[in-house]
DNA sequence: TAAAATAGGATAAAATTACTCCCATATCAG
DNA sequence: CTGATATGGGAGTAATTTTATCCTATTTTA
């Protein structure tokens, strides 16, 4: 599963998507696993991490639930993959440097590095406010 | 491993700088496994891809061993990256619209055809010529 | 025909992803 | 202050994918 995002993260947008419509209310657990067709426990904890990264705003009890945190517009594509799958890495050396013992020679470290870069600021032009404004592909 | 290039491409783009530096000569398995510090039969299996792929030529029988079929120039990092991970997904809705049921009225759908677009557009930029020229980042 | 190489299928081991379960803790209504 | 309704968090399980390895067949040259 190679250059793709996880289905947490998939998930993690569409629970996302599902607050934003909802504006201020606060929605539980289970109405946003049916709505959006995501299995209810792996919600919870999705939203759980989506709380710790200050996206997702959480009350508990009676009539408690989850809202956003911050305006859509104010929330990222790259802030929502970082806070389920961790730091995008593209590779682990360029993380890691020394998780490769080549990285010192290696001719092509940097293209590692440069991808990683170009790809956070491409997730980071992405925020719940344009997302879904983003003209649609014909066909 | 998420949004994330996979060991084997990692390996298959080594396999390449070597046989790059190497010419027209051909280079056996062995060596190429030991001199870049890929694991022997791995990096077999790796090169039997490439070769299916076209990138690169193989002759059995002594004296054999694996070359570049064409140019360096014209092998892209999206060449590699595919002939080892098969087509970039992204998501797995991109490519196989019917594995999501709500592909209808996802709203944000064409955002991850969007990125598979612009990323392997990306990836296609780089090839084995460019690929080690380009500005070493600094620090 | 023997030696040296790749080709390919099957399988194994390790790691990661995709979940579930259970109990603790917080909040509110009555 | 108690019971019902939520989320929080740790631990564990299941499924899938990645990362290999092994063995045998086939090709090629000397």
């Amino acid at each position: 599963m190679p250059m793709q995002i996880t289905r947490e993260s998939d998930y993690a947008v569409r629970c996302l998507l599902y607050l934003k419509e909802r504006g201020d209310a606060f929605s539980a657990v289970g109405e946003i696993s049916e709505t959006m067709s995501i299995p209810r426990t792996f919600t919870s904890k999705i939203l759980q991490k989506l709380t710790k990264a200050g996206i997702v705003r959480s009350v508990r009890g009676v009539g408690g639930g989850f809202t956003l945190n911050r305006e859509p517009g104010k929330i990222t594509l790259l802030d929502v993959i970082e806070a389920v799958e961790g730091p995008i890495k593209v590779n682990v050396c360029v993380i890691d440097r020394k998780s490769c013992d080549r990285v010192e020679t290696c001719s092509v470290h940097h293209i590692w590095v440069k991808m990683r870069k170009d790809i956070r600021k491409w997730l980071e032009s992405y925020n719940f406010s344009n997302i879904e404004e983003a003209e649609n592909t014909p066909r």
